[in-house]
DNA sequence: TATTTGTGGATACACCGTACGGTAGCGAAG
DNA sequence: CTTCGCTACCGTACGGTGTATCCACAAATA
């Protein structure tokens, strides 16, 4: 089996969900799949074009639901599927935003959301249009970045208060001690632990209702 | 002079601000400030506490704007000083929803952003308040990431669409003519370039207004 | 004066992306 | 059958990175 630029997408996507962005490097790619690291130099310009490869293979599964009778479905499944899709691989947040994404398999995921938005109400010239995608496209890259990060912290200082409060505590509550934050610190203390994918949801509902129900300025 | 970490994180900036992030390394911070590269771990934990830094400083900043009468041009004036600063800094975009800012002026900005935000009608508890400040959150961030990336492969290509065409050409405009991508292609050749600010107001306004208009679900 | 303490510096390690030269096989042209 | 050019592979090397560790020297204390 002679090496393809599929395959050191593959790899690379493993690694990647195993050890993150920062723990991937053309060498440990190299060595993964037995060989020389300027292997992949034959089938790939930079690493930089071998992160868009990666970021393409991931938009292909996000295509795959980009096809729904209504338009409302059609950017609710994109939205979902892309967060899914950054839960599944969250190196991919780090780099929704960071770049133009324009492989094939992006394009037909922002081809899809365009033609879908296209047909909202209160959508009616090219302008509106570039507007709304942007709003849309905007919530979407903020909201998955955010969870990512919320995820990732969770994890490294543990899921319940005392516990965060053990890592973060020396300095966090400190702070938040201080009385000058409080509505952060009720937030913080208060705050029920609200469901993420919900949340999600109900956000992406309300910035599409204000995308569509707003008159024209 | 004894060298601090106000002074090393203003450095830092100016270095960022000059070659970018990944122009931004340890050793060069110390050259430009004349001393070994290990005095700033005198200093600083971390790389990572050094962008920590960093990117408090530029919250010092967006948190001058915080304090309006009334909740909504609070709200209003955070996120466009957060895009002002985002395009002083580009780094600072890179940074935003990458880590939790927890450093004393994000979270004065942040507890100026809540505080704002549980004013606003239809943020009745607390669990409103988290979900409101994270779809504000979100579209915050990913709007700035969008606008500077936008810019930086602007001003990486050249603005006008022969030269645009130019330099992404032989792939772009042969993907845009298989005709695959139809609305894409339109949003490229016909769209008007927008003003990018009134773009982020535009935006800005329908979020919040979808944020502030909408019935309890 | 002798001793502790801290401060700045140099060196070193492991790793990174990637430029470059070289070689072995192989199909086509002579 | 020989020889050429081409492609696919390989190893080495360079200049950079973050940071751990040791070391020298100066100032302060006993």
């Amino acid at each position: 089996m002679p090496l393809s630029r599929d395959k050191i997408a593959a790899t690379a996507i493993r690694l990647a969900d195993a050890h993150g962005l920062d723990g991937l490097s053309v060498r440990k790619i190299a060595k993964e799949l037995g060989v020389g690291p300027m292997r992949l130099y034959d089938y790939v310009l930079n690493k930089s074009e071998l992160l868009d490869l990666m970021v393409d293979v991931v938009y292909a599964r996000i295509a795959e639901v980009a096809q729904q009778p209504e338009w409302r479905a059609t950017v609710l499944a994109i939205a979902h599927a892309t967060r899914d899709a950054a839960l599944d691989h969250e190196w991919f947040s780090d780099l929704l935003g960071g770049r133009p994404h324009l492989g094939p398999h992006a394009l037909a995921v922002g081809e899809a959301t365009a033609a879908a938005l296209s047909q909202a109400p209160s959508v009616h010239d090219i302008d509106d249009l570039q507007r709304a995608l942007g709003a849309l496209n905007s919530f979407i890259i903020g909201a998955v970045r955010r969870e990512v990060t919320e995820r990732r912290t969770a994890r490294s200082t543990g899921t319940d208060l005392t516990a965060f409060q053990a890592s973060l505590g020396p300095y966090l509550t400190r702070m938040l001690e201080t009385g000058r934050y409080p509505t952060v610190a009720r937030l913080v203390i208060d705050g029920t632990h609200l469901n993420a994918e919900e949340t999600f949801k109900h956000n992406l509902t309300t910035v599409l209702d204000g995308l569509t129900s707003r008159p024209r300025t």
